[in-house]
DNA sequence: TTGAAGATGCGAGCTGGATGCAACAGCTTC
DNA sequence: GAAGCTGTTGCATCCAGCTCGCATCTTCAA
């Protein structure tokens, strides 16, 4: 499991790629970062270390360790598209009402997966877009009224 | 279940809301247009019709059509929204490598619905965005290489 | 130390949609 | 059937969230 900024470098050089200030700067922001970071948030957090890093580069550096499989973009309804390590891939649940961001248990998806597998055939892979509905707040509210 | 045009024009009226030439277009496109039209096809749909009628319009339109629970849009992966009568409401899979979109049955999302109910309390509306994963095909030609 | 290839900074451009405003057109009332 | 209120439209402009082209710079194997 690589989670320190060392050990994803470390990953980054045996998938061939160059390690530059930039990309080591946004491999931090992902490791110190909040907990489901757009590249905006990361671009600010890279910019307090390193003024003169540009948007496209921080994007095009979130595309490249995509392709390496370092980190996977998620979104998370409308709205900017959110980053986190691919260790930490998991699915997400978001409230339409207020925006409240839950991680799914890893095994909610089970039975839909089989279910999707075996009536057709299809290989979820769920953690890619989230989930949307009402969180038990909102429900409760919607419920009332 | 309003499924003509009329049937959807009197729906309007019911919620107060006026019925003109250009919302009547939106709503024919709507009914006769392809599975899954985003808001651009619509617009060449309704252009066809009557070439004045300006992309602000059925963007508004849409939206205030969804407000009176007409119609509903899906995200189906990266790119434009798509639109589709409230009727018509239902889960989408979408392949990732070749985009091939499958309508999800129903009950698909039955076993997931209740575990988050139960176990979070949260309410899912999995109708908002598509799941993603690989179409049977793509799955195959995936685990060969 | 060198130099080829990859990465960066910068600005312009793109997609998909939202907004402000004046003019227009449904619907209701008389 | 005309008046007038108010919702709707066309148009121009703006916006977020990226994406791309290109000249310049940096990394790293040799």
């Amino acid at each position: 499991m690589a989670n320190t900024v060392d050990e994803l470098v470390a990953q980054l050089r045996e998938g061939g790629a160059r390690v530059t200030t930039a990309r080591r700067l946004v491999l931090t922001a992902l490791v110190q970062g909040a907990r489901h970071p757009t590249a905006e948030e990361l671009l600010n957090i890279v910019r307090a270390m390193a003024p003169d890093v540009h948007a496209s580069t921080v994007y095009r550096n979130l595309e490249e360790l995509e392709r390496l499989g370092v980190v996977v973009h998620t979104h998370l309804g409308h709205g900017p598209a959110t980053y986190h390590l691919a260790t930490e891939a998991h699915g997400h649940l978001v409230c339409e009402r207020c925006g409240a961001t839950l991680e799914a248990p890893p095994d909610l998806f089970d039975a839909m997966a089989r279910g999707a597998k075996n009536r057709l055939g299809f290989v979820l892979r769920p953690y890619h877009f989230a989930v949307l509905g009402l969180c038990s707040a909102c429900a409760q509210l919607s419920a009332e009224a």
